[in-house]
DNA sequence: TTGTATGCGTTATCAG
DNA sequence: CTGATAACGCATACAA
């Protein structure tokens, strides 16, 4: 048997389709009489609307689509906790897509936005394609997308992010002031857009103490374990180790720790570490990691308020919050 | 300006709606200098199809639901890459929906699942609700549900899991083989179907090499990372320490080693540690941690598997996949 | 190979 | 307060 529809319920109410909508979403401009009618009659029927239609009827979908490159990174999750919390209170659902960094599911995703299936996106992650391009979005009338983060200045599309370069700049001021002079930093991947801030804030960090920012010193990753265990290998291979090293994401620090303590490394006793982002196992690292911590709930919270005013028909400006960085056990003096 | 419909483009194309249509779904059977005139207009107005539209009439929305309890959880993402992996090999879009184990967020997405917004639903946790009763659903036509792991045998639906408690007898009978006598168990949160299967088999493991199952060996948890650190303290306090504990899931296992090793207390010299799940960081956990693999990408492709089955007609009966236990370097001798 | 016409289940407008 | 009816944009049966 097939799903009831607002015309089973209408008979069996013996009311008119028009009434039934009512009862559902205007309940007081029905008669108390009547309304119960149909609402029993709704359960009777075990009546659910029919989204599709209403949504062809309504031309939206009351649902919000968020992008994420890899649902496995624990950085994600507080973002969309932040999401969800504005969402909801907005009657929005939020839905999650795992694109994986993988250019065909992006496409499938965005091709789900086009087609109007959600009324907005939010965008965790540097795309793959550059189909995001804002103008020719606004002039097609398509759903807007906020980005955050992990996402260039002059993308184009309204940002939430923090300062990474000035956030590069704190951890590795800190481990300067702790006396380090020789202070390495593994990088995120080259394509990453947020590899390029922190760069940037570790040289300037440097240079602001007179320090040179050698080639050597800085070391790829690619923000997994691996590379923060390839980095223990160049950095205990290396005739003048760093006292100090400076990573651009937390998991690449654990990977380093879990090296260092198998070969007897004892961190910050022999090696200072700093992470960034501090994720869910930071604070139960060993030992607890020092890092940088990005306002993750309130970044998800700000970018779901920039999407819903968008769609609301204003055109808010981008939005940086602050960062902070957590002292813990993982950094001490030279 | 408003988004082009197929209207839009038939014009622009000089044909009729329905060879528009024609040329998106089945293009061979239209002439190709047809198609081209087609194409070429849709590309021009840059047409979508309208989602909402396409699945009222075809009833069908093409995407399936999958319900997490929580995506901070790294259990979960694997089991997402599989079931991304099926999914879009069929065809299907997959969303996730994060219930945040709340009643009102899962009761959110089960009604996206009643509008008919999905195809079927994927439930990786416990339900809060019992709204997923199978006979009731089936005989109303709803979309199907198949749940992973977390579910108890008798809840209705089909089903994808691991065996248990088996899992769970063999990580203890792994530490009395190494000799140990007093064992602890830290379960997780009694809500959870789990737990009891997981105590069953740590009791089962007990009684079968002759040891009695003590209460205070059985510490309470709830599978964060702070029980972990609270089951630390208990032991501590223990005049009769165990010698090793089991975990029922990795995330409290590194709360426990985290502090544990604050407290000098060293792993697996003064302690063996068990843990289950084998997340993505038990390899890099100091030390790196026993536990039990369950074959995550592989469950969310079978639960998928299962579903398009069902959405297919069929009823595939549930599955059981085979555990693994893990030795790391967090277990040894008494 | 193409066009015409119908209906998918709602919501909203307009009368009554 | 309630009912009839016209879209919404598309897919498909049927006719040409």
């Amino acid at each position: 048997m097939s799903r009831p529809t607002i015309e089973d319920v209408a008979r069996i109410a013996g009311v008119s389709i028009a009434t039934v909508s009512r009862c559902l979403h205007m309940p007081d401009v029905v008669a108390v009489k009547t309304r119960e009618r149909v609402l029993s009659a709704v359960r009777q029927t075990g009546y659910n609307l029919n989204a599709a239609a209403q949504s062809l009827r309504q031309r939206r979908s009351n649902t919000v689509l968020v992008m994420v490159p890899d649902i496995g990174n624990t950085f994600f999750s507080k973002i969309l906790g932040g999401i969800e919390s504005e969402a909801s209170a907005a009657g929005l659902t939020m839905l999650i897509g795992d694109t994986g960094r993988s250019r065909a599911r992006e496409d499938a995703y965005v091709r789900y936005l086009l087609n109007g299936r959600a009324d907005g996106a939010l965008l965790l992650a540097d795309p793959q394609a550059a189909w995001f391009d804002i103008p020719t979005r606004n002039a097609m009338g398509l759903p807007p997308i906020v980005a955050i983060s992990e996402i260039g200045p002059d993308s184009g599309p309204v940002t939430v992010s923090i300062d990474n370069e000035g956030a590069a700049h704190a951890a590795v001021s800190h481990l300067i002031g702790l006396g380090h002079r020789r202070i390495a930093h593994v990088a995120g991947p080259d394509s990453n857009i947020l590899t390029a801030q922190r760069v940037a804030g570790y040289r300037r960090a440097l240079h602001s103490a007179g320090l040179q920012a050698e080639p050597w010193l800085e070391f790829p990753g690619d923000f997994g374990l691996t590379s923060g265990r390839a980095a223990f290998a160049r950095f205990q291979g290396q005739d003048q180790r760093p006292s100090a090293l400076f990573f651009a994401n937390d998991e690449m620090a654990m990977g380093f720790l879990a090296s260092a303590y198998a070969a007897g490394v004892r961190v910050p006793r022999d090696v200072s570490i700093v992470g960034f982002d501090d994720i869910h196992f930071a604070q139960s690292c060993i030992p607890a990691l020092t890092t940088i911590r990005q306002p993750r709930a309130e970044m998800g919270a700000a970018a779901m308020r920039l999407l819903l005013e968008i769609i609301g028909g204003k055109a808010p400006a981008s939005v940086q919050l602050p960062y902070e960085l957590v002292i813990r056990d993982s950094t001490g003096p030279v």
